[in-house]
DNA sequence: AGGTCTATGTATAATAG
DNA sequence: TCTATTATACATAGACC
């Protein structure tokens, strides 16, 4: 769509590189803003150009499309299962899944942390009176 | 760009909305791998369809986009000190830093455990000898 | 709901400033 | 580098299967 055909290949002068990347992002944020509006879909764009830069578009907001996009997916995977022993090697493949195994882990943390502060202050109360040695536990 | 022209609006009709999008989609897919291609981008994208359905490209891996994405914009803002007090606030705005927030929880989860154990043996091997009566903690 | 056709609108490669 | 121009290639609206 120019003066001349040209083939897909990754662009040699990093120049004309640059150049086509500016006009073609433009061209597929546009593309991307039509869809959205024209078929009432919510988009999300992340594009990492060859110097890193990031450039992003989104109809909403990327949380949500990457909210949307973890549960999608969920649908479709086995997640870790927030009742069992600590399963969560699915991670590594499927980040975005995150928010529900950090509420998973949240919540054992506080039930692990509410554990030990009542075993500490059971302790506290009914041990630690009965004792003279120093009990050398480093947990704080 | 077709036979007539169209104003950006959403499309009432929705069998003509479906249609426009099944077309504006593999449109726009294309766009998305030449410009990975041609420019050596690194290019996430994701739609949701009006009905809810996800379609996506990328031309890595989901993953690695949405990590790079969060990354990047982490350079941008201020994220929960991994060190701090379980600061997780932030959570709600960025959900893309969970990866960070996960190994902080998963370290402290472990650290806790590993508290807890030691001070459970500790308790078997020194107190609970001495105990005649049943402690009615409910950690197991 | 998907494929084909084709006139026409758009995007953009090449070029110049 | 950035901006403007323009000839061309491409995408797609509307139509029909």
């Amino acid at each position: 769509m120019g003066r001349g055909k040209i083939v897909i290949r990754r662009i040699d002068n990093s120049t004309s590189r640059q150049v086509t990347f500016s006009k073609r992002r433009n061209g597929i944020f546009k593309k991307a803003k039509e869809l959205a509006i024209l078929c009432d879909a919510e988009v999300g764009l992340m594009i990492f150009s060859s110097t890193g830069r990031l450039y992003e578009y989104t109809s909403t907001s990327m949380k949500s499309v990457i909210d949307r996009y973890g549960k999608a997916k969920e649908e479709h995977q086995v997640v870790a299962n927030p009742n069992s022993e600590l399963k969560v090697c699915s991670l590594d493949k499927f980040p975005y899944i995150y928010s529900q195994v950090f509420a998973c882990l949240s919540k054992r943390l506080a039930l692990l942390k509410n554990c030990l502060l009542r075993l500490y202050a059971w302790h506290l109360m009914y041990i630690y009176p009965t004792l003279k040695h120093n009990a050398n536990a480093e947990c704080a």
